[in-house]
DNA sequence: TTGTACGCGTTATCAT
DNA sequence: ATGATAACGCGTACAA
């Protein structure tokens, strides 16, 4: 079957009139009489005819398109994340295009200079491994961008992120009381986001009159979660560090699930804190105790945001939006074993 | 700061050469000498230029963008499918819509017309709740459409699916090797996938001589398969049913969450059995009993199979390419409780 | 090796 | 209320 192609000419044609008054009968952005628009809806059903989304962009010079660049869609808060965006984006009538970078900063790269080429009218950016300031600001050049979940030093994008620092300040607290001395953390790499819930939880420490606690890195994966607590397994055996915070769900799994293989109990002889709250702490056992964020306001707002400036009614101003996070206590953390 | 729109004219001009030489310097289509390219290269340089995608899509009569329609994104199971189609995209230079029905048929319905608008070149369809046989047809013309995890009845589209029947027939060996003989299915709605493994499954008994079980429907949802249970409750409680077979890990999860809220203990009591292997499913505790699904394969070979034909390589062949499956044994079935 | 000129399908401007 | 025509920015036959 060879594919004929409608445009908006042959519906002019057919129903007797402009390319104009189809355009118009479509868009209404002005008046056409009942009689030539009932014409030319028929002569549209006829021709089966649906207006070219290039065409569109070219003349209109946009693309009702959203970049959405996440670290990794199969991590259940990016997938939530993307979820509440695209839910926005499709109540204003916008596509989201998935970017997934990988934590790969390459990727990541590749894909902002997708958007420089105007294939998407502005974008929602949870950087994983984002470019230097200066890179950015390049490769972006003027296109509407908002950030989310983790901040870009450097960038003048409006930023909506979750109080990294106080669910930091709020799981030490939280260890703290169960009577916990000496905490191991696990962090990921250069993250803003990482870092933030260790300095929060750090500082809590220092308040408590204790030292500082040892970093460690799991990259954000229930692997390196695994690997990090494998580096400090003997102080653990020996009773040394008593509890864990992991930056994120994933890794606060991973080192479960390395603490019981190596015959230590959860939270027995060692607790774990972890953050996000992903579906996969509330399934774990023992239920993971964490910090939540509320992942799909924020992945709201932020599309909210870029959309009113892309519709031109609010421009994007520079500045960060925090969003509450809570603790959420289950089974995964508990008394320090030698006070019990 | 006003922003200026660089043209290929505008790079041309202060290159001193003809739009055609930028264009060809860009996609190498043509030789064009050294010093000429040099002189090019530096004016987009100075310029920042980049091509804009509108034109280039309406001057090419494509996008480069693939239409990716899932029911549910935050499903982890459709989170990995989109994760393996966007990396075989982002290869061959593709980006990825993504467009989440919610198991809505006016959205997903919605989404395909969003595609035969042509802002895409083809689509990836995981469907939810697909349209009727002929509306299908309609809605998408002739557009490049491959069918990834559920068959639409009807489509002539090339189908990417796991032999759902055969992971039927393995839950139920594995359950009535553990000496089960009264059986219940959460099933899901009128979808094909979910059919074909209660069928697969209920072949399985039948030819064990025992009655078909129970079928009862749970949406593909963990609320499903929580209140699925409840209906049932009384029969699982007297040990009139032994054990659950869920179309699903999310409908299996909700049932056991409903079993052990009840009581009653699994698999002690209870035997319950999933379908995708989820990343929950190995750690929801008990870790669960599941059918496991190739899922990036199925995502993977559905992309490459649709780019090859978008490419011209290979047209799209009408035909159902059946991927094995597999059962993972773990802690939530086991003998029937009176047999121990 | 390089340039000219047209087509892609729509919307915006200006005219009637 | 309707129509003619010019952009929109790029790719590419065709020409030189």
């Amino acid at each position: 079957v060879e594919v004929e192609v409608v445009s908006i000419a042959d519906v002019a044609q057919r129903a007797r009139v402009s390319q104009t008054t189809v355009s118009h009968t479509l868009s209404g952005k002005r008046p056409v009489s009942p009689e030539v628009q009932e014409r030319v809806r028929l002569a549209m059903a006829e021709l089966g005819y649906t207006p070219r989304r290039a065409a569109q962009n070219l003349a209109q010079g946009r693309t009702r398109l959203l970049g959405l660049i996440v670290p990794d869609i199969s991590n259940s808060f990016f997938a939530a994340l993307a979820r509440g965006i695209e839910e926005v984006a499709i109540h204003a009538q916008y596509n989201v295009v998935l970017c997934n970078s990988g934590f790969d900063n390459q990727r990541e790269v590749l894909y902002l200079e997708t958007i420089r080429s105007r294939a998407v009218d502005g974008a929602v950016y949870a950087a994983g491994a984002p470019p230097s300031d200066s890179e950015l600001g390049r490769l972006l050049g003027d296109l509407p961008l908002v950030l989310v979940d983790e901040d870009v030093p450097g960038s003048a994008a409006p930023t909506f992120v979750s109080d990294n620092a106080e669910g930091g300040r709020l799981a030490a607290a939280h260890l703290l009381g169960f009577g916990h001395r000496s905490v191991a953390i696990i962090s990921a790499g250069a993250l803003q986001s990482a870092q933030l819930r260790t300095a929060g939880f750090t500082e809590e420490c220092r308040r408590a009159g204790l030292a500082a606690p040892a970093v460690l890195d799991g990259g954000f994966t229930f692997e390196g979660g695994l690997v990090a607590v494998e580096t400090i397994l003997d102080r653990l055996v020996s009773g040394e560090i008593t509890a864990i915070f992991a930056a994120n769900d994933l890794m606060a799994l991973g080192a479960i699930e390395r603490l019981e293989r190596a015959g230590l109990s959860v939270p027995g002889d060692v607790s774990v804190v972890g953050f996000d709250d992903v579906d996969l702490a509330r399934f774990a056992r023992p239920r993971l105790t964490t910090v939540r964020q509320d992942v799909s306001r924020l992945g709201q707002r932020a599309a909210a945001t870029l959309i009113d400036a892309l519709e031109g009614r609010r421009p994007l101003v520079p500045g960060r939006h925090v969003f509450d996070v809570q603790l959420i206590e289950r089974d995964s953390s508990g008394p320090r074993s030698d006070m019990r």
